[in-house]
DNA sequence: ATTATCTATAGATCTATAGATAATGC
DNA sequence: ATTATCTATAGATCTATAGATAATGC
C-alpha cells in the first residue's frame, strides 16, 4: 500500500490540481474531501498525511489555481506580442470562460469565498493578483509612471466584474452584451492612454 | 403554539431578511437551516411549512437581497439629485462596504454561488441586476441612445469587480487603491461621456 | 377543524482520527 | 523501521420528514 516518496509527492500535486478545479466549480464549501481525493484515485485516509487540514488545501488549491490562470494569461500575451493585453480580454471575456468556472479565473469564481476564510487563503489570493497586475500594469502603463498600476486596477476590476455578472444571470445574451461592453470599455480605456503616452 | 396568518406571514418575511444577510454572510453553503430559522427566532422544524426547499428560500433571499441594495442605491441618489451616480458610486466602493458584507452588495457576496445554483436563484440576481442597470442607465447614457445601457454594463462590472477583489486581498492599503482606482475610472468614464453628449 | 410551530429523528454527509496493511528506504 | 494509503469509524452537522401541541379561524 505504501508508494515510494516520489509518487506521494506526485499524489500530493494531483489532490492539489483537482481541488483547484473543484473547488472553483462548486465552491470551497461545495465539495468534501471524498470526492477531492477520489478525484486524484485516492481515499480519503491519505488526506491527513498530506495536508494539515481541508482549509490547508484551500489555500494551495487557491495559490495553483491563480498560477494556473497567470499561465494561461503569460500564454495569450506571447501568442499576440504586439497586443497583449488585446489577446488576454479576448480570452478572458469570451463566452468559453463565462461558460467553464473550472479552469476559469479562480477570483471569479472564489473570491467572495476566500473572502470567508482566513488570512491564508486570501495571501493566495493576493499574491496571485499583484501578479495579473503587474503583468497587466506593463501592457497598459507604457510611458505612464504612477498611473499604470491604477490603470490596471480598473481595467482587473471590470474584467472580473463582467465576468461574475455574466455568470449570474440566465439571458445568454444580456451576457454576451455584458461581456462585450466591459472589453469595449476597457480595450478604449487602454486606446487612451496609448493616444496620450506622457502623463 | 399556532399563531396568526399575519405573525406567520410576518415570519416568513423575517426569516427571508435574515437569510439575505446570512447568505451574503457565509454563502449559501455556509449556513444551515437551523441557524438561519434561529435568526428569525423559530425552529428548524417550521421552515417546510413556509420554504419548499432550501433552494426556495436560496432564489428568495436572493431577491430580496437584490432589491435592499436598490433600495440603498435609490437612497443614495435622492441624497444627491444632480450628481447621483458619484453618490452611488461614493457609497459602493467606500471601505466600509467592503468591509461589511452581510449587507453589502449580494451580486458581490453571491453571484459566483448563484452561478453554481439553479435558474430560479439566477432569475432573481437577472431581474435585479437588470434594475441595477436601468437606475444607472439613466445616470450615464443621458444623449447618448443604444450606448447608454453598454456604459452601464461596463461601470457596473467595474464596481462590482473592485469590490471582490478588494475583499479578496488581506493588504488593507491595496484594496484601498483597488476602490479609488475604479472610483477614478467610473468617474472619469462617465465626465467623458458628459463632455460627449451627441452619439 | 385547521394549521404554525415545536421537539424528535431519519438518513446522508462532513471533517478528522485510529488502526491495519504492505511497500519503501535504510 | 518507517510510512503512504487503505478501511472503518467517531462525532458533528446537514436537509427533510413525522408526529405532538396549542392557538387560530370558521
Amino acid at each position: 500500500m505504501r508508494v515510494s516518496r516520489v509518487q506521494a509527492e506526485e499524489n500530493r500535486q494531483a489532490v492539489i490540481n483537482v481541488a483547484s478545479r473543484l473547488f472553483r466549480e462548486h465552491g470551497f464549501d461545495g465539495i468534501g474531501l471524498k470526492d477531492l481525493m477520489a478525484g486524484a484515485g485516492l481515499t480519503q485516509g491519505a488526506f491527513y498525511k498530506q495536508f494539515e487540514s481541508k482549509d490547508d488545501l484551500t489555500a494551495q488549491a487557491s495559490r495553483r489555481a491563480l498560477q494556473e490562470a497567470l499561465g494561461h494569461w503569460a500564454a495569450a500575451a506571447a501568442s499576440r506580442p504586439d497586443d497583449p493585453l488585446s489577446a488576454v480580454v479576448d480570452i478572458y471575456l469570451s463566452e468559453a470562460h463565462c461558460a467553464e468556472r473550472s479552469i476559469g479565473c479562480p477570483v471569479v469564481a472564489l473570491g467572495a469565498d476566500a473572502a470567508r476564510h482566513g488570512p491564508d487563503v486570501r495571501a493566495s489570493f493576493e499574491a496571485g493578483i499583484k501578479e495579473y497586475l503587474a503583468l497587466m500594469g506593463g501592457w497598459i502603463g507604457d510611458a505612464d509612471g504612477d498611473g499604470a498600476e491604477s490603470k490596471a486596477m480598473a481595467v482587473l476590476s471590470t474584467m472580473v466584474g463582467a465576468v461574475l455578472l455574466a455568470r449570474s444571470v440566465n439571458d445568454e445574451e444580456m451576457s454576451k452584451r455584458l461581456l462585450r461592453a466591459a472589453a469595449d470599455s476597457v480595450l478604449s480605456q487602454a486606446a487612451i492612454n496609448h493616444a496620450k503616452p506622457g502623463s
